[in-house]
DNA sequence: ATACTCTATGCAATCGATTGCAGAACGATA
DNA sequence: TATCGTTCTGCAATCGATTGCATAGAGTAT
C-alpha cells in the first residue's frame, strides 16, 4: 500500500539525520552546506523511498507555490489554446504549473477570477484579457501580484506585455488588397477599450493613408465575436459608400463579415474581399478560406511566461513590452475587385 | 497598504477571542458549535476585515486542497474546451478550481502529468485522455485519488464514467445517409484502443447490418487528427469496393476525408457524402459545412464533475457510467448519392 | 597548547488553519 | 445547596517543509 507518502522525516530518519540536513540537500541553494558524503547519501535514499516534496507544505512556508495564474477571455477561440501551449511549455519547462481561469469576456467574472488566484498563493499572473484602462492592473499591484500582459497590452505601461505589432500586421493586410486592385476598403474594428481593437483600427487608417486614400469607412464591433462581427458589417456596408473590401480586426469578426455578406447576397471574395486577423485554428477551412494574419502564437505565450519568470526572480526588473511580427497568410478571401477583373 | 493578508488571527484578536473560534464560525460544519451571538459577531468582522482563509494553509491540514486536476488529449481541439467549461462550471458551483493539464495524447506525459498533479495534492481528477486499458486508471488506484472519466470509457468499469452513446450517434448518421438513399457506406475508424473509436466501429457496423448490408469496408485512424483521417480515407478508396459515403469517427478525421477526396478530385458531398461526429466549434464553417453527430459537450463536463464530486464525498459510492444522448445536425457534407439522383 | 576559524549539522520556531480534548460558565434538578 | 449535564470557548498539537541561530568538532595559526 502506498497509502502515506513519503515525508522529508521519514527520509531523514532512514539517513539517521536531522529532517533540516534533508531539506538541504534537497534545495539546490543550500545543497553546498551540506558535506558531500552526507548529501550523496540522502539524495540516493531519498529517490528509493520515492519522496517528493509537498508543494502545499512547502508553500505555507516559503509562500511560493510555483503556479502560475492565467486570465483567458474566451477559451472557445482557437486562438487562446494555441498561446496556452506556448505559456504552460516554459512554464513547464522552469517547474511550474498553470492555472486557467476562463473569464467569458467579463470584467466582474476576470476580477473574482483573480482573487480566487490570488487566494491560491499563485506567484503571478498572465493576462490575456486585459482592456486598455484595466482594473486587474491596480488588483494585481494591489495584490503585489507580478503580472505581464499577453496578447492585449494596456495604456501606461505598468505591466511588461507580449503583444503583435497590430499595426504592421493590419498594414500587410491593407498592402495585399491594394495590390490586388482594391481601392474601397472598410474596417470592422475591434472594440476600442481593448488595445488590439485601437492599435488595429489606428493601423488600418494609417495604412490606407499611406496609400493616398482618405477617411475610409469604419465601423466598431463591441465584443470579439461572430455576432459583433456580423453587426458591424451590416453597420459598414450601410454606410452607403462602396466597398470592394473589408479588413476585420479578428478572425471571428471576419466571419460575422461572411455572414453578413451571404445574408446580402454579396459573395465573397468576388463581390467583397475579407482578411481577418490571428490565423486562428482552421481558418484555411473556412468557406472561402480565409486570408488572416498570423500571429506567432506560441512564441507569444513563451515569450510571456519567460518574462513573467524573469519578473518574479527580480521584482525590480524594468517593465518590457516585446512586439511580435506577424505575416499574412494569404487565402481564398480575397481576390481582385469586380470591377478590376472585369477590364 | 494591503500588504499583508488577514489572517484568521488577526480576526480573533479584533473578536477578542481565540482563533479556534473563529475557524469554527467560518465553517460550516462546525458553525454550530458557537454561540449565535459570537458567531454573527465574528462574521461580520471577518468581512470586514476582507478575511479570505488561506487554501493552503488549510489544505495542509485538512489534506484537501478544493482543487481537481483535469486531463485532456488535446486542448487545440475545439471540443474539449467546450467540456471544460461544463467542468469548471460545475466544480465553480462547489467551491473547486480545475487544474489543466494537456497530454498531447501522449500516454508518457499523461502519466507525469498526474503524477506532478497528485503532488499539488488535488482531490480528484477528470480523465479525457483515456485509453481503453489505461495504466492511467491503475495510477490513480495506487495514488488514492478518486477518478472520473469523460468521453472515453476505459474497459473494466473501475472507474465512473460520462461517455456519449457512441453506437445510437453512429446510428444517427447511418440512418441518415440511408434515408438518402446510400447503399455503399464506409467508416473510418477512430484509434482502436480508445473506446470511442471502438464503440463508433462497432456501431457503425451494427447499424449498417440492421439495414441489410454485410461487412462494408473501414479503415482504422491511428489517432484523431486530420492527417490520420486522410491516410485512412485513402485506404479506404483505395479497397476497389465503391463507396458513396464516408461516416468518420470524429470530425477531425472527417475533415482529413475532405482533404483526399479533393486530392482525387471527388467533390464532397456530390461524389461522396461525409459525416463527422462531434460537431465540433466552427463545423458549420468548414466547406462543406460537415453534417455531424452532436454531443451535449457542456452537460457531458458538467456531469462528470459533479460525479467526482459525488465520489470525493462518499468514496464508496458504488461505480456508474452516464450514457449521454447525441443528435444528428445535418448539414452541407451529405446529400443523396450520384447515382440516386442521376435515375 | 591555546585561541580562533570554519564547516557541518541539529534545534526549534514558523507559515495559517484545523480539531481533539479539557475546562469554564451556566442552568436545572433533587 | 450540591450535583450533574450542556453549551461554549480556549489550549495546544498537528499538517510538512524551511531557515535563523546555536554549537560540536575539525582544522589552522600562533
Amino acid at each position: 500500500m502506498n497509502k502515506k507518502r513519503t515525508r522529508i522525516q521519514d527520509v531523514a530518519r532512514a539517513a539517521g539525520v536531522h529532517p533540516s540536513t534533508v531539506s538541504r540537500v534537497l534545495n539546490p541553494g543550500t545543497r553546498g552546506l551540506v558535506s558531500e558524503a552526507v548529501a550523496a547519501r540522502i539524495e540516493s535514499l531519498a529517490r528509493k523511498l520515492g519522496y517528493s516534496p509537498d508543494p502545499v507544505a512547502s508553500g505555507l512556508r516559503t509562500r511560493r507555490s510555483a503556479t502560475i495564474g492565467v486570465l483567458i477571455p474566451d477559451i472557445a477561440n482557437p486562438v487562446f489554446p494555441l498561446i496556452l501551449r506556448g505559456i504552460e511549455a516554459a512554464l513547464a519547462a522552469a517547474g511550474y504549473t498553470a492555472i486557467i481561469a476562463n473569464t467569458d469576456n467579463d470584467a466582474v467574472r476576470a476580477r473574482a477570477a483573480l482573487e480566487r488566484l490570488a487566494a491560491r498563493r499563485i506567484d503571478g499572473a498572465i493576462i490575456a484579457t486585459a482592456t486598455r484602462r484595466d482594473a486587474l492592473i491596480e488588483q494585481c499591484r494591489g495584490l503585489g501580484l507580478p503580472a505581464v500582459l499577453v496578447n492585449r497590452a494596456a495604456d501606461g505601461r505598468k505591466l511588461s506585455a507580449v503583444i503583435n505589432d497590430d499595426r504592421a500586421g493590419i498594414a500587410l493586410a491593407v498592402d495585399h488588397l491594394f495590390v490586388l486592385g482594391h481601392r474601397a476598403l472598410g474596417h470592422v474594428a475591434g472594440p476600442g477599450n481593448i488595445s488590439t481593437g485601437q492599435a488595429r483600427r489606428a493601423g488600418f487608417l494609417a495604412a490606407v493613408k499611406a496609400h493616398g486614400l482618405a477617411a475610409p469607412p469604419v465601423a466598431m464591433a463591441d465584443s470579439y465575436s461572430i455576432a459583433a462581427g456580423e453587426r458591424a458589417c451590416a453597420q459598414l456596408l450601410d454606410t452607403g459608400r462602396r466597398i470592394s473590401a473589408i479588413v476585420a480586426a479578428n478572425d471571428l469578426l471576419a466571419l460575422g463579415c461572411y455572414d453578413e455578406l451571404k445574408r446580402r447576397g454579396l459573395a465573397c471574395p468576388h463581390a467583397v474581399s475579407v482578411t481577418g486577423f490571428n490565423d486562428m485554428a482552421f481558418a484555411d477551412r473556412f468557406d472561402p478560406p480565409l486570408t488572416s494574419v498570423r500571429i506567432p502564437h506560441r512564441l507569444m505565450g513563451e515569450e510571456a511566461a519567460r518574462l513573467l519568470l524573469a519578473q518574479i526572480a527580480n521584482p525590480r526588473a524594468p517593465k518590457q513590452e516585446i512586439k511580435l511580427q506577424p505575416e499574412l497568410v494569404v487565402r481564398g478571401s480575397t481576390a481582385a475587385p469586380a470591377s478590376a477583373s472585369r477590364r
